[in-house]
DNA sequence: CCCTGAACCTGACCGC
DNA sequence: TGCGGTCAGGTTCAGG
């Protein structure tokens, strides 16, 4: 489900019931993900309490209270299809409800994913030390992220600008959704070669990047299928996509017809006419 | 270093 | 109704 906007939806729609709680029990129901759930989840958490919850790209960071002054937490992913969310202690679970956080509250954090491509890790030390995270280039809403980072960096690169901000070691939480739309606002037909767009467009990219995540985050996310946020609200962006999933319908701008390609096996969908 | 494609997995949908 | 093929919001890893 989730992009930066849908993770971040969730990291603050679960914080409140998260904040300060004590965590009585896990229960894993089923621990092949992405990697193993570690066996020993419950045994660490049993009694702990949760300090925070950030995020980084589209990682969760769930950090835990020790007793000296070592923060140890875990690392979370939603893959493609994962969610996160707060149920009333004792709601039966489902088929794809996989990991239960009871938490002294009497409500439960819930982590639920189909496909099983996400992850929830055990950190010994802070999870932003955790090396999935080392590599991973800006957040794309702040200042670490600007224009002339993005032209520095693609310069010398033939693969296609959809892929180069796609590319989590370029910036992080930018994905299908908000790549395709971004590329439409800013003119940039997907597939151009990252490194022959001028300083003058990625500054425009740039900020449609920013405006693009903020406004979905601004709307609760986007809802493909049956995402909702932690608070079980779904999220109102999708009314406000102009390409993705838009394919064979007219450009809002141009009234040309949009079309599909594929771009690393991704479905990208432009305006032949308004993107060059 | 850079780029591409495969892999992980389930479910929904479409055409026959 | 069933079956096979295709596609889906992500990321890592192997190989050229």
């Amino acid at each position: 489900m989730p992009e930066l906007p849908e993770v971040e939806t969730t990291r603050r729609g679960i914080a409140p019931h998260l904040l300060g709680q004590t965590i009585l029990a896990v229960t894993v129901r089923q621990r092949s993900l992405r990697w193993p759930v570690p066996t020993e989840l419950n045994q660490n958490l049993r009694s702990r309490s949760i300090d925070a919850i950030a995020r980084r790209g589209k990682y969760l960071l769930l950090y835990i209270s020790s007793d000296g002054n070592n923060h140890s937490g875990l690392l979370i992913h939603l893959g493609m299809s994962g969610s996160l969310r707060i149920v009333a202690s004792g709601t039966p679970a489902a088929r794809h409800d996989h990991v239960d956080f009871l938490l002294g509250s009497g409500q439960t954090l819930r982590y639920t994913d189909p496909r099983r491509f996400g992850c929830i890790l055990w950190c010994d030390q802070s999870p932003a030390e955790h090396p999935l995270l080392s590599q991973l280039g800006p957040e794309p809403l702040t200042p670490s992220f600007s224009a002339e980072y993005l032209h520095r960096h693609s310069r010398g690169r033939s693969t296609a600008i959809k892929s180069f901000i796609m590319d989590s070691h370029v910036v992080v939480g930018v994905g299908n959704i908000y790549a395709n739309e971004a590329l439409f606002l800013s003119g940039i037909h997907p597939a151009r070669a990252a490194g022959r767009i001028s300083a003058a467009r990625y500054a425009r990219l740039h900020g449609n990047i920013q405006t693009i995540l903020d406004s979905a985050i601004a709307q609760g996310g986007t809802t493909l299928r049956d995402f909702v946020g932690g608070d079980g609200k779904p999220g109102y962006f999708r009314q406000s996509l102009l390409v993705y999933g838009r394919k064979g319908q007219s450009c809002t701008r141009c009234l040309a017809i949009l079309k599909e390609i594929r771009i690393n096996q991704r479905s990208t969908v432009f305006c032949p006419t308004c993107q060059r």
